[in-house]
DNA sequence: TTGTACGCGTTATCAG
DNA sequence: CTGATAACGCGTACAA
């Protein structure tokens, strides 16, 4: 295997000097037209190929972006990534994922080896729990832009692209309120997580608006599983006044509770109506679809990818940006009684 | 913000030169373990930081791993992914992402790319119609591994990690039979594609050994979507002898069909059975839970990052793997007559 | 056991 | 317009 032609290599071809070279090629304007085209006809010929790790040293900029998020095959994350590379990887950077299976610890070790790599630019969803952000603020210190998606922290200097949980949570509860149905339930999952704060915000919200009372006892808090969703259901139809629709924070939770709903007999929509959040795949592929909140998750990808892009232009100013995308709701057939379903 | 801690720093601090400090850190035996615990401390106290783009340059190896794919959001490939990265990140790796998008030409630019930008190795799932091998054999020529899964060519000095699948179609198909089907169909996708090729040899091998004629009418090639199910469904029972069953190489293919055969009242699996392929999420989500073949992704992804790590050890040796990993069909509702489901 | 000197491939600065 | 030289930070023959 031959070695690896240089600058110098393509210097000496022409009998001149490396550094002549590189302007050339770098297309430095003070530098004749006749050299440059020599220069680059004979890096054509002897098949030069510019070493990015050379360059990286010297500039200090690696060209790979760190994508950092709990768990990749989710389909959330999987489809921003999507989106983040497809905007990412036409102008030259690379793309490195990383997962925290949502331990801080392990956020935090992932986030060091990132800059130990001298990545360019962090993207993150950070893991589920994540309060220290002693970590994070040493991405900012660097001066390397840092950008949440999806779950974000506040942090100075920090941008993020989200999604508007509240109103996807909203328009979820107002569509069920349009539906007629009158008492409302709600699955969370941990409010204590600002997206599933925000989508109870945006329930509660909703009701009020509507002049519905609100009932603690209808907010359940659950794991995003069906048998949690099932169980879930159950505890809300052994109360006195029994519901008869819910917002589930979750698709999983929402299907939980269609599968034991009509295990017992309940016709969803006409006697009860459920819509989900994610607009996960499945949703769309059972029998009964379930209404539910699209992410535009590769969008957010994309967004972001788009905000890292743009720091990256403005030099040194270190611009926040808080991007906030449009959920859109997706009405099927679990909650539509005047059958304007898909 | 403070300039970064070099080795020249630390040795400045100990009156000592560079050299030293770095086989101190390098933990060469040559080295007085006095000196090296100064060393050690000092850099601990300057916060020093080893600074992985010099040392690519320096050694060649860029501590990156290319992982290839057609796309991110699938099910089969984010769960590949989770899997190599989980292998590698601990080993000190990191995992680019790139999709292909199942174009060749796009496939080749990335590669091209990878090896700009020196990655140790790179790890791929080919697009549907590569045929031209030349930028995969770049790969080997520049002796840097080349793994393939899922998706693979007999390339000499590669290696691959991918199912059974014939063996998995083999099993689903013999359990068709014992469920007592006897007219079994067989959707494929696309038999010039590996996978399919031998999805569709291990079903017609399983009908032979049984004593079952093959029948050509049987065997329908469709996109995997669930209107080409529902589709190929309905040509199949328009046949003047149609089939009371399907192994469908595609999940989304057995869902089509089930949708379709239950819309026109035959009942499942009494009257007829279905078996897909991949274990997709929502197999298991349906009131009538899918029979599917697991293809053991992130085992797979697993697999494929330890023969990347295998072959790094033992430098020049181009070891050729052929991993083949086991599938486990999943006997669900839309396949169990004898009541053995999960 | 440690120091010297060099190279990895580029770009940037300063001359000319 | 172009050449010479230093620097990015590290590891490693070769010397001592």
């Amino acid at each position: 295997m031959s070695k690896k032609t240089t600058i110098y290599d393509i210097a000496k071809a022409l009998n001149i000097t490396a550094a002549t070279v590189s302007r050339a090629l770098n297309n430095n304007p003070r530098i004749s037209e006749d050299t440059k085209k020599l220069v680059l006809e004979t890096a054509e010929k002897l098949n030069y190929k510019q070493n990015r790790l050379a360059l990286a040293l010297k500039s200090g900029k690696s060209k790979n972006v760190g994508v950092v998020l709990p768990l990749i095959n989710r389909n959330l994350f999987s489809n921003v990534i999507r989106g983040i590379e497809e905007e990412l990887n036409p102008m030259g950077y690379n793309v490195i994922i990383c997962q925290t299976h949502d331990e801080e610890k392990k956020e935090a070790d992932i986030i060091q080896n990132l800059l130990d790599a001298q990545v360019d630019g962090i993207i993150i969803s950070i893991a589920r729990y994540t309060k220290n952000t002693k970590h994070l603020e040493q991405i900012l210190k660097k001066n390397i832009p840092l950008i949440f998606f999806d779950r974000k922290l506040e942090i100075k200097g920090s941008s993020s692209v989200t999604l508007d949980d509240f109103r996807g949570a909203y328009e979820a509860t107002q569509h069920l309120i349009e539906q007629g149905c009158t008492r409302i339930a709600h699955f969370t999952v941990d409010r204590s997580v600002d997206i599933y704060k925000k989508r109870f915000d945006g329930y509660k919200q909703a009701l009020i608006n509507n002049g519905i009372d609100f009932n603690e006892d209808y907010v359940i808090a659950l794991e995003s599983k069906i048998e949690s969703g099932k169980e879930a259901a159950k505890k809300l139809m052994a109360l006195k006044n029994p519901p008869d629709a819910i917002f589930s924070a979750s698709d999983l939770g929402a299907l939980g509770a269609i599968q034991y709903l009509r295990g017992i007999g309940i016709r969803i929509p006409q006697d009860f109506c459920v819509v989900g959040f994610s607009n996960e795949p499945f949703t769309q592929f059972m029998e009964l679809t379930i209404s539910t909140v699209d992410q535009a998750p590769i969008l957010m990808g994309k967004t972001a990818a788009k905000v890292f892009l743009e720091q990256m232009k403005s030099e040194k100013v270190t611009i926040e940006r808080r991007m906030v995308l449009s959920p859109s709701l997706k009405i099927r057939k679990s909650s539509s009684r005047t059958n304007h379903a898909e």
